[in-house]
RNA sequence: CGGGGCGUAGCGCAGUCCGGUUAGCGCACCUGUUUUGGGAACAGGGGGUCGCAGGUUCGAAUCCUGCCGCCCCGACCA
């Protein structure tokens, strides 16, 4: 009533907005392009790094961190890496404010100018290979395994909250290796440990695949790819891992003594993911009553709603479910609103996206039994007090797992074939969601369709089977299918 | 940067065309009463430099000039 979400079908964009706003996951700030991530926003996105830093550090990575600024002379070190954000650096020009003389508030001191500009970073290659150039010497100093968490700055024309913000929160690994093989490796543990998060946390399926060139990461030699489909049938690039040869090992002249004592450029990976995920979250699972988020980053997973309010009888179970619960590791919140009706509550869980909802009454303690919601199909049913911790926790596994298995379906009914280019425009136009057709490999043809169609090579997937065909524009043969999707 | 739209209470809006008592409505908020198993009702109450700066006028949210900001759609991009 009061809080009505546009639907998905009136304006998918409207709506995710709604969402955002709605579930109170972001505002609007003071500054163009920035949000603000209010406590809910930034719990989703504190249980997507926790979980990330976990398995960064199984797999032998260290957290460390690096300058916010980047002097300009660094960013152009690279070429093709400063071709590619150039477009969109933030810049530090003077350390100073001063008082305007006329009394109108502060003025940019002009005798505080720097010697050379900074550069808000957009992302941290050059400041940390700078860095690395001193800390590598011999391959007993290889492989270094570093990841750090920060925040970067893309100065974008348009932006959407967490899909495309001017500042957005992320991790960068950057890693630097003995071999090519060794750093291609690399690079290819990360994308399956992107994957693995994106399918087994966030239920988000998502094709494993590599850029094409056109795509790639500026100052990358290959760049690894996982792709999501939103609801609207676009597809949505969730994680990037980079290998990026010697590039930056020759643009910054890093070393290294091999066992033979003679001197060799390192092997270098980058790789990131950002608050954008959440963005990707949101339009994976919710549905026009709200967020739906899966169980395992719900801030809170289970609400207890004493109905119709807090009772002495009520809380005392619901204080020993949610102890029970806790002992199990599930997060729970107990409404004590006396004041706010169970309807009202019941909407607002289902808007801000709880999995599990256990409603108390007088009614169901009389029967030993509480009502139990689930978030992800809104069913209802009655279970017995004896054993609800472990059947709740067994819902919530349930509800994951129907969480990707529906997005998973979902995505596998919008990924078609096209063979010739009318079949595969209409597809594009009409349908959405990924199209499957052969590419001969090279940029023209790439380019071309997303002249003709806005639709953009997501990536070559890595299951790719050989089957001889023809490119839809050159008609020049080609052995393998590539996924093409408008993107966000 | 192109196109469109909007700035009036925390949010959403009316009022502006055609200037005129004390700027209004819904939601939210505070107090009270009655309620309470899917978004309660009633009563009372608090909250506004009407985006900013000039100008016209006896009088400006309203007319004029300039500026600023934001949102949406495109091109660019994680």
């Amino acid at each position: 009533m009061a809080k009505e979400i546009t639907s998905r079908e009136e304006d998918y964009s409207k709506w995710y907005l709604d969402i955002v706003r709605k579930a109170g996951l972001a505002d609007n700030s003071a500054v163009r392009g920035c949000m603000v991530i209010k406590p809910t926003g930034y719990a989703i996105w504190e249980n997507m790094r926790d979980q990330l830093d976990k398995m960064f550090k199984e797999t032998g990575h260290v957290n460390a961190y690096f300058p916010l600024f980047i002097p300009k002379s660094f960013l152009s070190k690279e070429a093709d890496h400063v071709e590619g954000f150039a477009k969109e650096c933030a810049v530090v020009t003077h350390h100073r404010l001063m008082n305007n003389p006329d009394g109108s508030g502060v003025v940019v001191d002009p005798s505080a100018k720097l010697e050379e500009e900074l550069i808000v970073r957009p992302t941290s290659e050059t400041i940390i290979w700078n860095t690395y150039k001193d800390w590598i010497n011999s391959y007993r100093d290889l492989p270094l395994l570093i990841n750090q968490w920060a925040n970067v700055v893309r100065w974008e024309m348009r932006t959407r909250p967490f899909l495309r913000t001017a500042e957005f929160l992320w991790q960068e690994g950057h890693t630097a290796h003995a071999t090519s093989q060794e750093a291609i490796e690399e690079s290819q543990l990360i994308h399956e440990v992107y994957a693995r998060f994106a399918e087994d946390y966030m239920a988000m399926p998502v094709i494993k695949g590599a850029k094409s060139a056109n795509e790639r990461f500026a100052g990358a030699v290959e760049t690894y790819t996982i792709e999501a489909l939103m609801q609207d049938g676009k597809a949505l690039q969730a994680g990037t891992s980079h290998f990026l040869g010697q590039n930056f090992a020759k643009a910054f002249d890093v070393k290294y003594l091999n066992s033979a004592n003679k001197e060799e450029y390192v092997w270098a990976t980058s790789w990131g993911v950002s608050t954008r995920l959440v963005g990707g979250l949101i339009m994976t699972h919710s549905d026009d009553e709200g967020l739906v988020l899966p169980p395992k980053l719900a801030p809170t997973q289970v609400v207890i709603v004493p109905i119709p309010k807090p009772s002495p009888e009520i809380m005392e179970v619901a204080a020993k479910i949610k102890k029970e619960l806790n002992a199990h590791g599930v997060s729970v919140k107990i409404d004590e609103d006396a004041k706010k009706r169970p309807g009202f509550k019941f909407a607002e869980y289902e808007m801000k996206g709880v999995p599990v909802r256990i409603g108390i009454g007088k009614r169901d303690l009389e029967k030993n039994q509480v009502e139990v919601a689930r978030r992800d199909t809104k069913t209802k049913e009655s279970h017995s007090l004896d054993g609800i911790a472990t059947h709740v926790v067994e819902l919530l596994d349930v509800i994951q797992s129907n969480l990707f298995n529906k997005a998973k379906q979902f995505r596998d009914d919008m990924t078609s074939e096209a063979n010739d280019f009318k079949t595969f425009e209409e597809l594009i136009n009409d349908k959405g969601g990924f199209v499957s057709a052969h590419w001969d490999g090279t940029v023209e043809s790439e380019l071309k369709i997303k002249e003709l169609t806005k639709a953009t090579l997501r990536c070559i997937p890595n299951d790719a089977v050989e089957e001889s065909g023809k490119d839809l524009i050159s008609g020049a043969p080609s052995s393998k299918r590539v996924l093409f999707a408008k993107a966000y």
